[in-house]
Order: C-alpha cells, then structure tokens, then sequence
DNA sequence: ACTCAAGAGATGACATCGTCAACTGAAACT
DNA sequence: AGTTTCAGTTGACGATGTCATCTCTTGAGT
C-alpha cells in the first residue's frame, strides 16, 4: 500500500499544514505541539520524529512560507508583458499581501529564531535575489542593491504598521500600504529616468 | 518613613525595570513572572498587585519605552540649529538606535499584544506626532502625513532586517542602515526642494 | 487610643506546556 | 525466519502563568 517513507512524509506533512494552519487562525500562542499533533492525526511526542523541537517545526513554516514567495516572485519576474517598474510594485505587493492576509506567518517569516538566528534569512535569500534582479532591471546593476534593500525594508515595515492596524490611524490621513508602495516606486523610478 | 502609597509605586517601578533588564539581556522567554518578581525582591504573585497579567507588565514596558522615545523626539524637534531635514534623520536613526542596541525591547514596543492590540499603538502616538510636526517642517502640511508614515514604516522595516542581521548580507553590497535613512531622506528632501 | 477595613505581598495548588526516556509494533533488511 | 530500524505512543518531570487563600502592615474612622 504505502511504504513507511511515505507514510513518515505524509505526516511530516500533516505536521507542517496543522501548525500553519494554527498560527493562521490562532496566532503564535495556539500552535501547541499537542493541538498540532492532534489536528494531524497523531499525539503530542510524534512531532519530535520530525524536527528537533518546537522552534525547528516553526523554522519549517517559515521557510516553506519564503519559498512559496519565491515561487511568485520568480512567475512574476518572468511574466511578459510587464514593465520592471510594475514587477517591482507587484513584488512589494505580493509581500504585503501575506502580512495583510496572515499576519502571523508574516511576523514568523522575519522572526529570528533565537536557535539559529539565520535559518530564516537563508529561507528569504531566493525570494530576495529575484526581487533584486527586477530592481537592477529597473534602476541598473549600479544601485540595485541599495534600493533593493531599501525597498524590503520598506515593505517589511509598512506590512509590520499595516498589521498592527497603525496605518488606519486618521493622523496618517488615511493612507493605504499601496499608496506608501507607489509613492517610493515612483520617486525610484523617477530618479532612474533622470538618468 | 516611607507611606503604602510610596512603597507600592517603588515595587512598581523595580517590577517594570526588572522585566526591561531581563528582556533586554536574555530575549522574551527570559523574562518570566518568577524571575521578573525575583529580581525585583518580590515573589511570582506580586505582580498582580501591579499588573493584570503578564501581557500587561510586558505593555507597560513596552510603554515606557515608547514614551521616552517621545522625550527625545520632543527634546531634539526644540533643538536649534538643526535644520528640517536634519532633525528628520535624527528622529528616524533614534529609533533605529533601539532597535540596534535593545533589539528585544524593539520588538516588543511594535508587537500588538493579543489582549489589548491597541495599547502600544497608542503610546507610540506622541512619538509618531512629534516626528509627524518634523516633517511638515520640512515637506508642508500637504504631504506630510503620507511621508511621514513612509518613513516610519521604512525605518522600522531597516531596524528589522537589521536586527536579524539580514543588512549585512553581502547581497546587498554593505549598505548600512544609515545608508539607507540617507538614502531616503535625500529622496524626499530633494523632492521638497523641486516645489 | 482602639478598631477595623484595605491592600501589598507570600504561599499552595492546578492546568498547561515543551521535552525526555522507555516502550510498542510494524515495516525493511539480511 | 530472525533481526534491526524507526514512526508513533505513553508516562513522567520541571517550568510557567494564574487563581484562591492566607498573613501582616498601613492608614483611616470612631
């Protein structure tokens, strides 16, 4: 029927979807290694046959969360059809997206696990080596890597205001992160037409 | 001696130092109620004669942290001799400077506690005005909501990225946080001076 | 001056959590 | 067929947040 490798993915599996699923709809305090061994099928201790410990599964969320990014960064880096300036924008939007929609897998994704502080970086780099490629695209190989990282961290903050419902204070004025987004893709943009 | 009144308010006081210096030197998962209460020469329960729980001690830490943030805002938006531009990136490095040199108490002052999600955005409020009345020094009335809340989220995505040391990647070419603060202020102080 | 309510703090207890050690049973290999 | 490997279970332990209860000092009311 099912040899045991498959059986032992198929849970690690099961595993992963329950505690993404349990940091989706109950944040960080409800991913329990016994909610998630439950909501997979098994109990409390099988976890441990899968990953070192609790922050190592978490580790496994966020990096299958980058990756997936990734996957859409590199589909929209090759989509035709579109300026380097919209994929930028769509780039950006697309991170914003999963702080707008899961916020509490966004906050996980930029966490530095105290165990191995860079697990989650090494995750982020293909997502943000393609997002570079588009930027150099726009702006030149020259200054590509300042305003990448100018760019990211920019995104990364307006997410971090915008899931902290910060952003909707009227002293903002009623801005939007797509507004912030476009105000910076324009003033880079701008600057590169200048030369 | 010393009255009841005066005696609550010291323990108060030694229960919120004690909890910033245990987050401060050993991350969130060093401080614990036991050891928060130990340092402050009390015990595990007595902070429930101060605090609603542990999120709430964790608040008010975050809280304060925020207010004197708000000082120095305030203090360095009366400084003479400083011009618009100037005193706007000493706002945003100030508090790229807590997240560099008190990472874990970063981070605490731009989480959204699950109990009260509102409470730290609302003692971030007069930092966020004082720095908001920088901007419109230098950008108008018309345009400084919406920078002014482009700025902030950007410095807080640079604190992040370079609080899990992800700025230091060669990826992006060595660029420090300063670079980019400049980077972005010349931007936006350019874009004033073509008005 | 005496009484007594109030409240800060200590302490015991409990549920829950992450984690480990020992155990079970079935699949995979020789 | 016998043996090993390994996914999964179960019992136990220490740590933690929190509540109920108790103690004792302070301070106000008479």
């Amino acid at each position: 029927m099912i040899s045991r490798a498959e059986s032992a993915a198929a849970t690690r599996r099961a595993l992963l979807d329950a505690a993404a699923e349990l940091l989706d709809s109950g944040g960080l305090d409800a991913v329990t290694l016994r909610a998630v061994g439950a909501r997979a099928g098994v109990t409390r201790g099988a976890p441990y046959r899968h990953f070192l410990d609790k922050e190592s599964l978490l580790i496994a969320v966020g990096s299958r969360a980058w990756d997936t990014l990734g996957d859409r960064m590199q589909a929209l880096r090759a989509e035709p059809g579109l300026s380097a300036a919209e994929k930028m924008r769509g780039g950006l939007l697309a991170l914003i997206d999963v702080g707008r929609f899961q916020p509490h897998l966004y906050k996980l994704m930029f966490s530095n696990p105290p165990g191995d502080p860079t697990a989650l970086a090494r995750a982020a780099q293909r997502s943000q080596t393609e997002f570079l490629a588009v930027v150099a695209d726009l702006v030149g190989e020259q200054d590509a890597r300042r305003y990448a990282a100018l760019l990211i961290s920019s995104a990364n903050g307006i997410a971090g205001l915008e899931a902290s419902s910060q952003l909707a204070d009227p002293k903002w004025g009623g801005v939007s992160a797509e507004d912030l987004i476009d105000t910076l893709v324009d003033m880079i943009a701008g600057k590169s037409r200048h030369a």
